[in-house]
DNA sequence: ATGGTAGAAACTCTA
């Protein structure tokens, strides 16, 4: 079983791109963030036609996440139970006996702002809702766009970042406290090349020059862990013409 | 000294 995550940033400008991607690499599940549409303009019948089955949670010009799945998916969950927020961020599904997390957590824009505090508040009421979830489900991931790097080596210049929005040490502390539900950084279970990133600002030639971050993840409940045989991110989708600033991560189960 | 690019939508906000 593959599993992918992929922030698309639009789906109507990338729609041409996620389909021949998802034809070349045939992903059993494919996790999408910034789809930036209302679910009554979601490309549903496009998605079909390539043998995916749809679920989204939309909203118009930012945000909102989709899963796309070979098998049919059940028992949709589409906001943090008891966090009232109007951004459509989270997506859970069941897909072949594995509950999927979509989400595309905040950015966090500067740590200065309530953006910033907004976003530490929304991993603490994520946090219960993983911790929840997991509880009851042995076989479960969570994949998306975390906006926060992990480790310095998640980052091109990690002096440059310290203490920045994607990797202050409260948004990595918030992250390392979701892999303390007894969640693991698919990733890292395998040998990775050195620089290896997801998201690379379009600004400054940042693809070209290798200044990247890795803030997309797929963690892996331990009984997911053991049966991951490979996690990679493709950075082929970041040369297209108009491309997403971020590539896709893949992560391969034997189940 | 505070850019630069991209997307959506409205002439600005978010990332």
């Amino acid at each position: 079983m593959k599993l992918a995550t992929w922030n698309v940033n639009s789906l109507k400008v990338r729609l041409p791109q996620v389909l021949d991607w998802a034809g070349k690499h045939q992903p059993d599940v494919l996790c999408l963030q910034e789809t930036k549409l209302e679910n009554d303009k979601f490309p549903a019948p496009e998605i079909r036609a390539a043998g995916y089955e749809p679920l989204a949670n939309g909203q118009k010009t930012y945000n909102g996440v989709a899963i796309l799945a070979k098998s049919a998916a059940a028992d949709a969950v589409t906001a943090i139970p008891g966090f009232a927020d109007e951004q459509k961020r989270v997506l859970a599904a069941t897909v072949g006996g594995v509950r999927v997390v979509c989400a595309y957590v905040p950015n966090g824009e500067s740590i200065e702002s309530d953006k910033y505090q907004y976003k530490l508040r929304w991993l603490a009421a994520f946090r219960g809702w993983l911790k929840d979830e997991l509880a009851r489900h042995p076989r479960f991931a969570v994949l998306g766009d975390y906006n926060i790097a992990p480790e310095d080596r998640d980052v091109y210049d990690p002096k440059a970042w310290e203490g920045q929005v994607l990797f202050s040490v409260p948004e990595r502390d918030a992250l390392k406290s979701l892999l303390d539900l007894g969640l693991k950084d698919s990733f890292r279970l395998f040998e990775q090349p050195e620089r290896s990133f997801t998201w690379w600002d379009y600004r400054m030639n940042a693809f070209r020059r290798k200044m990247g971050l890795r803030i997309d993840h797929i963690l892996l409940s331990e009984e997911l862990a053991k049966a991951c045989t490979a996690c990679v991110i493709d950075v082929e989708p970041r040369k297209n013409e108009r491309p997403s600033d971020h590539a896709p991560v893949i992560a391969e189960l034997k189940l």
